[in-house]
DNA sequence: CGCAACAGTGTTAGCGCTCACATACGGAAA
DNA sequence: TTTCCGTATGTGAGCGCTAACACTGTTGCG
């Protein structure tokens, strides 16, 4: 290759071998019906100009791209980071590309935004990582890329759904604090308006109303260390106050950390005073002091369904069949892991 | 739009407003010269078929793609994902799509298949954020995507490269240790290979060789707070064998935590027998039991710089100079963030 | 022997767009 | 008046590839 060559394309490595670029493009997809001998001879020339099909031109006789969408809202936290990587992992596994957008707030004009930048990027599909039931609503009615498959979208959108079973997870988590002998059971909220919040306090209080134990009001949090600190305070300003406070099921795992703290701080020991569950089931979560209690999501596994949604949607799509007829719903199971942060409560 | 209506194209909005072609590209690409009243038309006729310009089809004429690509190693580790939603976000602003990929491990076949899988992606350029030695040299020897900047890669490898200032981060936190008169610091070291690993280690030794204090055999983790607890048993053992453990600097916050519940399964005050140093400033560092001292990295920055210099280097390739002439490497400063973890040692 | 079937190859026509150029018209300058 | 320029538009070619079809030569079988 001498420089200033322009980068080599088929005819390049029809001339060199011989042949037409027609036979060139059979070796390259791997077509029958080329002598052997021809293949290996097109081989040579392609390793000796250096030859990549280039994919633009192929996409666009095609008609596909092989390139998927990831929507995303905030990919430093937890849950939606491991969820990326699970989807990354299986799109490769597939042979899709992968073009994501952050969402930097959930503004409709940031949805609008984002669903554009993919379509002008031509992806055949789309998954969403949208914990919020604004977001979810304004992609589903948006004219934006298609298919698209949900992450934690919660029902009724319309949008086929990929979830972690939140209600049962959290369901699991207050009857276990039930079962070792509180009486109740308080709840620190994750951030307004998500999906997963939602799904959490209804688990929460269906496993309070089953036992027929009093549903205290729950506390607004954000998902952050800092706010289940403060939150925290307000649990034992309120114990102080006289109320009965033995055990607290966190939305989060980071919320629970702050919870800690806040405890600690008021001289509270953890179980022994106060129990407390989080959510998530980060790494560090074993190496807390106590090492927290707490409901562990299968990500990897959530990217992986979702992924095989979405390409079941754009298969059915393309073969004319009506899509998302049998889309619905996968949801993934959650599992408590109960370690040293929940204990019987004080007498 | 009928059903069974392909999507329009340009040709189809050029028939609507009884203008040509080109006349549609014209507006499109908001080209001047062409009458108000035209690009009015042309306009209305676009919202009437709901028309978007085919990238694939532009980009196979204009060369560019407008995409760049990231590799990146494991994006479910703090520092990573911060990094790459600073690149995401810088790109989008600049107008770059992003195209990513993760390695499963740093085997050299690994990279390749990265690189090319890239390269098939036709991006125009590519951020690596690539903390692991070998896996920068392997990707400054293979034939990748180019230009190429790497995040974190070291010194040596002839590629432009941006990273957090890890030797002087780690030497202002050991610092900080021996101004509180602790007669040595002790170490526990990230994952091997890393860079940063041992881009701390540099700045942990040259301040204890600078100090004249006596330098402790540094014991080796992996990031996750599991080594770091295995690894502080080990260090309790060391104490209980009589050797003075009164300071540790510790490789990043997970492993730190692992390190506080081993000191406190042992029995073992922090700060109050032991202080202890980490690196990152996770969120939760400042709600653990003590708060954490610890040392910020700017990772949003690093994300942008990183984006500035590969476009630079997009630009300068293009216009034929030398690239990377003036790349070398950019370093944002790191922050010692001073909290409960680390105090005077025992008298 | 003739005809079909098939393997192996080449030829042609686009995919939807932008670029370079051609054209048409008006007005300012010579 | 002619010349020239600037504006507003259209025309044709071609980016690099694949799909569809045409063509050649071989084989199998009635």
């Amino acid at each position: 290759m001498n420089p200033g060559d322009r980068t080599p394309v088929m005819a390049d490595v029809a001339r060199l071998a011989g042949v037409s670029h027609q036979t060139v493009s059979r070796v390259v997809n791997g077509h029958p019906n080329v002598r052997e001998e021809t293949v290996l001879r097109v081989r040579r020339a392609i390793d000796e100009l250096g030859y990549h099909r280039n994919p633009t031109a192929r996409a666009l006789v095609t008609r596909r791209t092989n390139v998927l969408g990831v929507i995303a809202f905030d990919t430093t936290l937890f849950g939606p980071a491991q969820t990326l990587a699970g989807i990354e992992r299986a799109a490769r596994e597939e042979g899709y590309f992968l073009s994501m957008v952050t969402l930097d707030d959930v503004s409709p004009d940031g949805v609008v935004a984002a669903a554009d930048y993919l379509v002008q990027q031509s992806v055949e599909g789309c998954v969403a990582i949208a914990p919020q039931r604004s977001l979810v609503e304004a992609l589903a009615a948006v004219r934006g890329p298609r298919p698209l498959v949900a992450v934690e979208g919660g029902e009724g959108s319309g949008l086929p759904v990929v979830c972690v079973d939140q209600v049962q997870g959290s369901y699991d988590a207050v009857r276990h604090l039930l079962a070792l002998g509180h009486s109740t059971v308080h709840h620190i909220e994750g951030a307004p308006l998500w999906l997963e919040s939602e799904a959490r306090v209804v688990g929460w209080r269906r496993a309070l109303t089953e036992a027929g134990a009093p549903i205290p009001e729950p506390l607004q949090g954000d998902w952050s260390p800092r706010s289940g600190y403060e939150l925290g305070r307000r649990l034992v300003a309120r114990r102080a106050a006289g109320e009965r406070v033995t055990a607290v099921f966190v939305g989060n795992d980071q919320m629970a950390i702050g919870l800690l703290r806040a405890l600690y701080e008021a001289g509270l020991r953890v179980p022994g005073d106060v129990s407390v569950v989080g959510f998530d089931d980060v790494p560090e979560a074993e190496f807390l002091t106590p090492s927290l209690t707490t409901v562990f999501q299968d990500f990897a596994q959530v990217g992986k369904e979702s992924l095989a949604l979405l390409l079941g949607e754009i298969d059915a799509q393309r073969n004319g069949s009506a899509a998302s007829s049998r889309a619905g719903r996968r949801v993934v199971p959650a599992r408590l892991r109960i370690r040293g942060s929940s204990g019987p409560p004080p007498p």
